[in-house]
DNA sequence: GCTTGGGTTTCGCCGAAGTGAAGCCTGGCT
DNA sequence: AGCCAGGCTTCACTTCGGCGAAACCCAAGC
């Protein structure tokens, strides 16, 4: 996993305009006596020195969760498994039809129908039968901190935890 | 303009939550015996307390300089969702119908039966129809952030919290 | 052949959401 | 006072999705 750079500033001015045109995160650690420096992007923070480790080891974890946010889109591999962040869970076969066509639109909407195709090809068995699979598939894969939630008359859409609204 | 909140923390903690949902950018004025707060919002930041005057009006800054960063129309994409900062709901045929029309005039006035025509083509069901759904309407989007204002005997609105005018 | 167990499908019912119709409330204006 | 544009609630009705329970199917093992 990348991680954040740690930049002296202003010693290291130079090393930062590279890491700024490069979109990496950075902390930078401010010298005692300089003037805090004008920061917009979000993958960017500062602490003046000597920082307090507690305070140190928040701002880089508020920076690793803003570089991961990219939407990392879960991988089901050809044993049938679905990996999310360094877990997985073990699909049946229809789930693994279902966990296909969700994950190649992951964060987007797919129809019952597109789901129905991809797990029936020849013909969905009743309207209940994608019912009784999408509910085991959410639960299946809320381990893992994913979860499928329906957009009415749509379809469904697979995101992380909290990609979205609040409590 | 919109300014940057103060929350103390960890008592303010309600209105944090509000602020979150509303999208408004914060600071966290953290007790000197707190744990930092874990954030990942660009919109959100914190000092400890006691906090150096300088620090303090540096991080005000930034995030002043990220909540004003551009003024965002809200999308409403082909599913039906709307998205607006990083957010999104999911809206019913007639709120889309109205979605659209707002949003493609975002900020600017646009008039009940603008609104009728584009929900209702042939025929708006009563006049108290549109109300109803207006009001459905403002309810969904505030979660994120938006808000639909009344311009009385012209129509509605459609904008972000806190572009107000006067207080 | 029979059992066992996982996966699958059917059935049936319930709750949630979308939509309008009516009616009442309110605040601003004449 | 009375009017009027809106705001908001309540009710009825419909459609869609969620879910428990039981039946089914089939392959592996006894």
């Amino acid at each position: 996993m990348e991680d954040v750079a740690l930049v002296r500033w202003p010693d290291d001015a130079d090393r930062l305009a590279a890491l700024r045109a490069a979109g990496a995160p950075r902390l930078l650690l401010v010298a005692p006596d300089a003037a805090p420096p004008a920061v917009v992007d979000p993958l960017e923070d500062w602490v003046r020195l000597p920082a307090d480790d507690a305070e140190l080891a928040a701002r880089l974890a508020t920076l690793r969760a803003r570089g991961g946010a990219g939407a990392p889109a879960p991988d089901l591999d050809t044993d049938g498994l679905l990996h999310y962040r360094d877990r997985w869970v073990a699909l049946s076969p229809v789930e693994q039809a279902l966990a296909g066509a969700l994950t190649e639109r992951f964060g987007a909407v797919v129809g019952r129908d597109a789901l129905s195709k991809r797990a029936w090809p020849d013909g969905t068995p009743t309207r209940n039968a994608l019912d009784v699979h999408i509910l085991r598939f959410r639960r299946r894969i809320a381990p893992l901190g994913l979860e499928l939630r329906t957009v009415r008359a749509r379809g469904y859409l697979l995101q992380g935890f909290a990609a979205t609204d609040t409590a």
